[in-house]
DNA sequence: CGCCGCGTTGAGCCACGTCAACATAGGTGG
DNA sequence: CCACCTATGTTGACGTGGCTCAACGCGGCG
């Protein structure tokens, strides 16, 4: 579970604006919509542009990752936010706190990464995009022991990767196959990083 | 011409670390070393990202874009920084200074922008990309008149757009055939982004 | 129950990767 | 100045990885 705030006496206005849940699929929040900025607790969300009709994949976010900061400077988000996988969000500083220069460089830094791990996500074969994707949503933590991991649904996976649905499916059936992921249920598997010797 | 700071009288430390430049291809910094922060003036650079013995395309900076804020907080630069034409530099912020939560929170913004569209270089056919990849280099600017774009090595377009180099190499022939691309000497061209409807 | 969205699998085809040959531009030394 | 060399760009021929299209299974829902 997550930690809560531990200031049991003084009770903000801010800490009434409290965690929010988001299921598979299930928009966080829409371009031009005002609102506040998130910190992603646990699971995975997609960032999208629209330019006119279709949306076009622009970021992926992760639990520890913050979005929607440009509200901060437009008042307004600038992407559009939907769950990959059920995700649990808290709003990131109290209403009204300004950031840090510290925590905004911090930002920075981070935002750069997930936008050069985004980016790998479209270079390479296609089974490797789709291992590195499940990679990066696992979290890529130490190939000691087998991780949970949130499937997002092929489509969204077919878009970040810049495969399609039928190729991302094939992949996937070849990881499974490998002995890298293992279902469980429909939408979370376990991850054996270390299964990887064989192609 | 770039307009240098008004400041005739009050000669800082800083202002003698003035503009630098550098030629296409030309490293502007590695990973690892300590450096600055700078805004590019014009041109067009590239970062990677270095993992064991391959590079690896992590980001393209343009005019008005600012590089290397990574130094702010971690001393050091955390990506490389190539010249993709030849391209002018001035450093941001005199030494010492320290950025104001607002412009921190543009750079921000215009980060998650920039990534965005390095993003979308990998997306849809061949054609396409460097298209998209040409145009974001010509700046975007109104239909209008036609713009001087820098050129970058074919190498380095094939890397961006994930594509090869003899891909990448029709499809600026194609763009040429099409009067959207006039050359101008080997490293420069003339776009005209009207000549866009046919195909 | 039938419907619908999603995932899976197969068959065929095409855009792009691969390989190879050649053109061109700079750079260097004589 | 030319002779030569290398890096870079161009073009063609060919093979293939992934896209397209199609059929089907499965689960959730009205």
């Amino acid at each position: 579970m997550i930690a809560t705030h531990a200031a049991p006496v003084r009770v903000t206005a801010a800490s009434f604006l409290h965690m929010r849940r988001a299921l598979v699929g299930e928009c966080i929040y829409n371009i031009g919509e005002a609102g506040i900025a998130w910190r992603v607790v646990s699971g995975a969300i997609r960032l999208d542009r629209v330019a006119g009709e279709n949306r076009s994949f622009a970021g992926l976010a992760r639990a520890g990752d913050v979005i929607g900061a440009e509200t901060l400077l437009f008042r307004a988000y600038s992407f559009e936010a939907r769950a990959l996988t059920d995700c649990e969000l808290e709003p990131w500083l109290a209403r009204g706190n300004a950031p840090s220069r510290e925590s905004l460089l911090q930002m920075l830094a981070a935002a750069e990464s997930r936008a050069a791990d985004a980016l790998a996500l479209r270079a390479g074969e296609a089974f490797e995009r789709v291992r590195k994707l499940i990679m990066l949503l696992a979290g890529e933590r130490g190939h000691a022991a087998a991780a949970r991991v949130g499937i997002p649904a092929l489509k969204d996976m077919a878009e970040m990767t810049g495969l399609t649905v039928e190729t991302v499916s094939r992949a996937m059936s070849h990881l499974r196959w490998a002995g890298v992921l293992k279902r469980e249920g429909r939408r979370s598997g376990l991850v054996f990083p270390e299964n990887l010797q064989l192609q």
